[in-house]
RNA sequence: GUGGCUGUAGCUCAGCUGGUAGAGCACCGGGUUGUGGUCCCGGGUGUCGUGGGUUCAAGUCCCAUCAGUCACCCCA
């Protein structure tokens, strides 16, 4: 019975093998960054109770909600269980659930898959995946980590090949100290409001600021200006001080955002940018938030974002703040993989073909490809006893860098198909130049 | 989730006002009967995204649907 030919799902990509191996070679890379900055390795389960993942008011996320087929009918109510949206909801849970038994601060990284209903387009899934870095400690958490995990990132990034990216951040005490301090009647909605700066231009924005919060012309003229102020190094403190505006929250953000841009600008220039018209749409954060775009996707949105949050997780009178950091690590090789821009020196993980004779020299063949396995060269014999010209084309084909030719008297010969050059070897010493041992990433 | 645009071979695309599809590259076979890439010769490999409808006739017109993409929303 034929069912026709399965179509794709919106939403949710599967990259053809290369780009399979594309993502292993980033998620690996990145692994390795993080536990090199001693992060360590968690998972949590892709379901949580509907009311953690929708705490805080979140309704307007399109959370995918599980039911059984199998149940009745008549029966409208679900499982109460959802697919998580991100890696932070469900991190915060895991660490009120084992607060007992975690060591704090506690610092791990997760790379896993989210789910989201939304309508899909570049960069933007159903199904993606993120790499998150956190910190958390009990009760209250010291200011350096919000500089530390930018640097953490920059390393990340830095160990991919990757356009360069620019990390803006900003302070939610800094931008709702200032609206207090200016005399604004709703300081969040402020916020909100000033964040469509991008989108609505600056007439929008005071148009709305006037509309919505009554804002005279001098505030909204104050918070434009605000917006505007965008500099690399700790010098937009003077610009902001130049407001006139005073508030305590105000100069405590601003301190806490000079230490960041100016560590910043110390360990990785060029990274981050203070940005004070930057916002982000999750309303956990309370200080420190960040987004990273990438230089020339800057439409493709934020690929690194995150910001710090004191409340998140928080069960009576535990509380346990942290800050962290989400790379969307579909939404970049979703661009890259797609225009090509980011491949794999080879689509797979075979480093040597064994060519094969004929077919009684296979288990002869199949002796050798294990000596080779057994010095970690991952090896694969050829699939059938073709000409030596389609065995050669075989291994090009899928970018296997050599051929193994074996001989009567159980020497061996390999070829680097890439240079033509070919030698007689010792099996049970030869060893590849370690660029060859395993795929790389590589830009074309 | 709302709205717009797009959908022909593996890829990039052509196909005028309706007459059951074509190019380049790629791929396959051969020249070269066991060492690829160059060169030469030969081969079209296709449910025109899918399903309906209009028509004597649909790749072409209409509707729906799926997918991609863009804007909104939101955000990785």
């Amino acid at each position: 019975m034929s069912q026709g030919k399965p179509t794709p799902l919106s939403g949710f990509p599967e990259w053809l093998p290369a780009g399979q191996l594309v993502q292993r070679q980033v998620i690996d890379t990145l692994s390795r960054t993080f536990e090199l900055h001693g992060f360590a390795p968690l998972s949590t389960r892709a379901v949580e109770p509907l009311d953690q993942l929708l705490r805080k008011g979140e309704t307007s996320k399109e959370v995918y909600v599980l039911r059984r087929l199998q149940a009745d009918a008549d029966d409208a109510s679900d499982s109460g269980l959802g697919l998580h949206f991100d890696l932070t909801v469900p991190f915060a849970r895991y660490v009120l659930e084992n607060a007992g038994k975690l060591q704090f601060p506690f610092r791990r990284y997760q790379i896993q898959p989210c789910w989201r209903g939304e309508r899909p387009q570049e960069g933007r899934y159903r199904e993606f995946w993120q790499a998150d870095i956190d910190v958390v400690d009990r009760d209250t958490l010291s200011p350096h980590y919000e500089v530390e995990l930018p640097l953490v990132i920059a390393d990340a990034l830095g160990a991919l090949p990757l356009p360069k990216a620019t990390m803006h951040v900003n302070n939610r005490k800094l931008s709702q100290g200032f609206y207090t301090g200016l005399g604004l009647s709703d300081p969040m909605a402020a916020i909100r409001i000033v964040d469509k700066i991008d989108k609505i231009g600056p007439a929008g924005v005071g148009a709305t600021l006037a509309s919505e919060l009554g804002a005279s012309d001098a505030q909204v003229k104050a918070c434009l200006a605000l917006a505007e102020i965008r500099t690399a190094d700790g010098s937009f403190a003077d610009r902001v001080a130049a407001l006139g505006v005073s508030d305590p929250l105000l100069d405590e953000g601003v301190e806490e955002l000079t230490r960041v841009v100016e560590t910043a600008a110390e360990h990785a220039p060029g990274l981050v940018v203070a940005d004070l018209r930057i916002a982000r749409g999750l309303d956990y954060y309370t200080g420190t938030v960040y987004e990273t775009f990438l230089d020339g996707a800057e439409a493709l949105g934020s690929i690194c974002s995150g910001g710090r949050y004191d409340n998140l997780a928080t069960a009576g009178t535990e509380s346990y703040p942290g800050v962290g950091l989400s790379i969307g690590v579909s939404r970049i090789l979703g661009r890259l993989i797609g225009r090509a821009e980011l491949t794999a020196t080879r689509t797979v993980p075979t480093c040597v073909l064994v060519a094969l004779p004929d077919d009684a020299s296979r288990p002869a063949c199949d002796r050798i490809a294990a000596t080779l396995r057994r010095r970690g060269i991952a090896t694969e014999v050829a699939p059938a006893a073709q000409k030596y010209g389609k065995q050669i084309r075989f291994a090009q084909r899928r970018g296997i860098p050599y051929v193994l030719f074996p001989d009567a008297e159980g020497g061996a010969e390999i070829r680097d198909i890439r240079s033509g050059e070919q030698t007689a070897v010792q099996l049970d010493s030869w060893q590849p130049p370690a660029a060859d041992l395993h795929p790389r990433l590589a830009t074309e």
